[in-house]
DNA sequence: TCAATAGTGTCTGTTAGACATTATGGA
DNA sequence: TCCATAATGTCTAACAGACACTATTGA
């Protein structure tokens, strides 16, 4: 019941930070502001008239250190739930960047999303969205590949889709239909990583491509077969 | 900039109910209650502690005068496009229900979505989002179905999936992938409409299916192809 | 030489769309 | 009878997954 007097928003913006961390999924956590040393993801009371966007952006770069990858809004939650904040209502958002390249800024620690410690109720439904809606969204942005160095080999490349969709993909199919969609040129640069064959380094330059618009998926019931 | 210090939430909760209106998408309008007399989406300022998800219900029951058969949330809107309440955030949500079932309510009336009369910019923005996330909804949930009676030919079925999704489908590819996903059974009946030949009609009684889980889908710069 | 990884060719089953054909009523 | 619509069979192209094979390095 907090009595909103002052300039800020009667709502919070929170944001799910996630990366690829060695082979598994993890969340960007901050040392609770609050009474209890408890994690919770970044959020923050934006001050009235800031634009969502903006006030996001700038939590992932304060979060991070670095303009996140690729950002997007997953949605309003209160529904009971509790948030540090106390606040009915907070407006999350889900956003990746690539681990390597800007370690967490002071206070903040990537958790592996299989092993996180205890979150608020509202925080934890944010995660759980958040990893829907990534996966939903591999396909449709290229997020694999700006997770990925600029020149990658198409084996890093499809371990960062599995890790991304938390699957396993057949090699041969991922590289057929990588090729059908333009997606990749070859450099003519190679990497020997230990033992086998060295690969050949790709870069992202999609070339634009009609694809043939599919007919009707009837993929109701949730059947995951398998 | 209203002093927010009654007992109402300090957002709007904002509803775009769709509807099939005779081959086309159909919004549902409610003449503004504002001093300009311009159409608006149905929206409401929630009294605190309300859920979302209570308050959306109830706001579909209230303009439609029954439940609605598809609700889901939207996400929030704000970033400076005006809104009829002059608040800074409103939570959208978006339903779908049958034409024919329930009348709109007094002071409400159905607009097709490619002639609406002027709206307010965040409106505006929610109806094309809705429309967006029905059609990527269509093939998750059970949509097409609930807008129809309960007994149909597998024509007006193929028709409803054509005006929801906005594009033509291939009949007999249709009714294959229909029959593969076990999701009618025919009854004994037969409807015969004018010319030619009557058609059976079928009931919706999805039987699960484990369906394979297909690998990735390169589905970047959203080419459409014709 | 062996082990390990990269990269590719072939086969098969599934599916979507094109097309044609049969079926069955009303005008 | 003719016409309009329903319903279905066949063909082909695209595509995903299985499997096996070759290629190329380090140990």
């Amino acid at each position: 019941m907090s009595t909103a007097r002052h300039a800020s928003a009667p709502f919070t913006v929170d944001l799910v930070v996630l990366t690829a961390l060695t082979s598994e999924l993890a969340v960007l956590l901050e040392k609770g502001k609050g009474n209890s040393g408890r994690w919770t993801l970044p959020w923050r009371l934006p001050v009235r008239s800031e634009s969502l966007n903006a006030v996001s952006g700038r939590l992932a770069v304060s979060a991070v250190g670095s303009k996140a990858a690729w950002i997007e809004q997953l949605g309003a939650f209160g529904d009971g739930r509790a948030h540090p904040s106390l606040v009915q209502l907070s407006v999350a958002f889900v956003a990746a960047v690539p681990h390597e390249m800007a370690g967490p800024e002071r206070g903040f620690h990537w958790f592996p999303v299989r092993d996180l410690p205890p979150l608020a109720p509202r925080h934890r439904s944010m995660v759980e969205a958040a990893i829907e809606r990534l996966r939903m969204a591999v396909d449709r942005a290229p997020i694999a590949f700006r997770l990925l160095p600029p020149r990658f080999t198409l084996t890093e490349l499809q371990q960062m889709y599995e890790l991304l969709l938390g699957k396993r993909l057949h090699k041969a199919s991922f590289r057929r239909s990588l090729q059908a969609a333009s997606l990749v040129t070859a450099t003519d640069e190679w990497r020997s990583e230990g033992r086998g064959r060295p690969a050949q380094l790709y870069t992202f330059a999609p070339k634009r491509k009609n694809r043939p618009a599919r007919g009707v998926r009837f993929d109701l019931l949730g059947g995951t077969g398998v």
